[in-house]
DNA sequence: ACGAAAACCCTACCACGGTAGGGTGGTCGA
DNA sequence: TCGACCACCCTACCGTGGTAGGGTTTTCGT
């Protein structure tokens, strides 16, 4: 998948709401090839931390903040250095909040709403120095909902039933012995189930699996 | 073995930011034990998924929904079995709405700056049949911002700068090998910094790493 | 100047994960 | 009844992952 090399730099999200950055903490790390993910509260603490260590290569701020919008955070990274790549990111549907980011400096606007898929196309793009401003401002955010597989369910991936209950405890992180014992099985019958369950989602590891289903729900 | 594993119901996320409930969802999964999460974007598909399926253990909803509030959604819920532990969860600090999610049949509301400790409780105790209003309904959420650690900074976890850069690209599911030629060392440097940081987070595997630093489970 | 710690290298050993290639018994639909 | 498929078992092989126990160099704080 996505080659992202070693030592590109790091991101840091700033959000207010802890859940919400952990999710998009784990997108960035897990399908946007980012080593290093730091999170901040506000924009104090985003601030702080980029005087101490050094410059992210990307900065995901969410617009409302509880120390005030992100348009004085945003004005203040313009001002110290251009260099940062800032995509801001709303759960409201606000009129102009797009075009008043993009005046502030940011690189790129999205909407917590969207697809997790656009979420990665906005962020490569932002990353290759391009920006990203999905209505031109005046198009109002259709309400076309992208709703996207968050949720899988083994069949349509292909797999058959006993299949799938390994895959769930495969994607809890549980060792082949475990899974046996649980199935009341064999270990080698585990691990053909694991094989054939590899070579239907085209990958080599467990960890490949994991990587790649994690944070989508497994429906049985 | 363990708790809940098996099949002791499922939990139901309603949110309409897709990252907001991949992160709830995972959070979910790995922190309070559930074995399967659904999500659903609003509250019509709330509603027929569980008219679809079974109905849930647990039923985490955010206060704003695209298609109207979770009052409605709540009511119905109420209304048609009130047997479900239902969990609301808001962004904002709109005075009041504990209680009307409470009159509306809510057994529990969170904020969505609490940290995922106070989440992980709040779930543990509507499981167990109890309520969970944080504030009195008058006390205003306290602005003291509940910070906690939550994300990958590898210092502030204890571990060197080569360790977190190992620990970074091990996340992704990269490989020995890998690591080792992204950063210009021998294999088996790579795997005595591993040995390191499995033992200073006190796991032994590094799909336990993942797991753990991703959102999965591992409870044994 | 000294000691601690980090980063790097090495050999060797063993458990686990995954593959290959065999076989059995059961269920289902043609 | 026959074939297809699933679930299950077995032995055997090998690559990777992780540990143990040696060692060197550089960096850094006291």
């Amino acid at each position: 998948m996505n080659e992202g090399d070693g030592h590109a730099g790091y991101a840091l999200v700033v959000d207010d709401h802890p859940l919400v950055m952990r999710g998009v903490a784990g997108y960035l790390s897990s399908h946007c090839g980012y080593a290093w993910v730091h999170c901040a509260a506000g924009g104090a603490e985003c601030l702080a931390w980029i005087a101490r260590h050094g410059q992210p290569e990307l900065v995901i701020v969410d617009f409302w903040l509880a120390d005030g919008s992100a348009l004085d955070l945003l004005k203040t990274l313009s001002a110290a250095r251009a260099a940062a790549n800032v995509l801001v990111m709303s759960g409201d549907d606000g009129v102009g909040i797009a075009s008043q980011v993009r005046a502030a400096g940011a690189r790129g606007f999205i909407h917590k709403n969207d697809p997790p898929e656009t979420f990665a196309r906005a962020v490569r793009a932002v990353r290759r120095g391009k920006t990203w401003f999905t209505d031109a401002d005046g198009q109002a955010a259709a309400p076309g909902r992208g709703r996207h597989p968050l949720q899988v369910s083994p069949v349509d991936l292909g797999l058959t039933r006993r299949q799938g209950e390994v895959l769930a405890m495969m994607l809890r992180g549980l060792p082949n012995k475990r899974i046996a014992s649980a199935l009341n099985v064999t270990e080698q019958t585990v691990k053909e189930h694991i094989t054939a369950i590899l070579q239907r989602l085209g990958v080599s590891n467990r960890i490949e699996v994991i990587t790649l289903l994690h944070g989508r729900a497994l429906r049985l």
